[in-house]
DNA sequence: GACTACTTATAAG
DNA sequence: TTTTATAAATAGT
């Protein structure tokens, strides 16, 4: 349909072949409309240029998902369904697991056990047994952790007493002594603000309280 | 481009659309396969008649499901990658679920709690005395229970033991009877194998073992 | 993009 | 379905 009939095969001349494409998607997509109108027929075309330019048409108040939905039912070819199927086995596996996990938690929070029978009672009070078992232990531990605590902070305590009378007395000597020798008030100012750094002592243990 | 030209509207007369349907989409898959070879072009087209019935072309040595993943890339356009990311965000949602019931039914049993602070080892501990206060208490009811049942049991057994020792009275009452009357042996047979049900016993307690 | 001679598609029978 | 007169699409300009 032109001026001379042309063969169906790939149009060689690059323009030609553009102006071509151009022409027929026109005729192509007015196609589509035509058919859906006419005939109640609903219509997904898409078209990629050579150049990967992309050019579709789908029919009115239908959704391309919707299409592609209905093309999976009606031909059985699976397009996303396959990825999707994965994602959903996960789902479904993960879901499982948690709901034997949530019976289980329930059942060791003493709830929803009117059913069980009386072995898995007896298996339940063990492990519960078993649990509180090593909780009171732990505490046990962070008790005794506590104490040992205490005990070093005492003796910090202790030294530093010591340290501070220490330099409590060297301090009321030295100004004793200064004022005896009439220095002024300045220095004695200066001394006063270094002494602390003179005298400064190392926590005696490392910190024991960090999970009290 | 008929006999004559029609509007481009519905066409009323369903035989009328069948056929006209037919024609037009034989055109539209004759052109698509033409612009396919003449211009290089992908296509696909996707026709569904009213019927339900579908219709497809895609160009060759291509997949539709290429053409689609062309599509969204280039549309910007999520077909499936919509649905695909509501299942992986529900699958990171459960595995988080999953992971903190983990940790508590780990915490339950003893588990990884040496980190834990003294405050929760309490909270657990509370937790666990609880679960075996509910444990220990229907352990108690379905003891007692059991306790029942055998005293039920047992006083079916008298009964049970009473009827049986009537029966065996009855019987030998009979075939004492029998024999002195001189009874010819297929009476007394027969007798013999009706006895069973004419004592027959109900159940004289529900059945109350089930959990046991 | 517009023209137009020709091919092609198709409406009606 | 096939036929065919006619409308529509389009190849080359």
């Amino acid at each position: 349909m032109g001026r001379g009939k042309i063969e169906i095969k790939r149009i060689e001349n690059s323009s030609n072949r553009q102006v071509t494409y151009s022409k027929r998607r026109n005729g192509i997509m007015k196609k589509a409309k035509e058919i859906t109108v006419l005939c109640d027929a609903k219509v997904s075309l898409i078209i990629f240029a050579s150049s990967g330019k992309m050019h579709e048409y789908c029919s009115p108040s239908t959704k391309l998902i919707d299409i592609l939905d209905q093309y999976q039912k009606t031909s059985g070819k699976k397009l996303w369904d396959a990825k999707h199927e994965n994602l959903s086995n996960e789902i479904d596996r993960i879901k499982k697991e948690n709901d034997s996990m949530q019976i289980e938690l329930r059942h060791l929070k003493g709830e929803d056990i009117t059913s069980l029978p009386y072995k898995e009672l007896m298996a339940l009070e063990d492990a519960l047994e078993n649990g509180l078992t090593c909780v009171r232990a732990k505490q046990m531990d962070v008790l005794d952790m506590a104490k040992k605590n205490t005990k070093f902070l005492e003796e910090d305590n202790k030294q530093l007493n010591f340290i501070v009378n220490q330099q409590q007395l060297t301090y009321e000597n030295v100004r004793e002594h200064m004022d005896h020798h009439g220095y002024h008030r300045a220095a004695r100012a200066d001394f006063n603000s270094q002494m602390p750094f003179a005298f400064r002592v190392q926590p005696m243990q490392p910190n024991l309280q960090e999970r009290m």
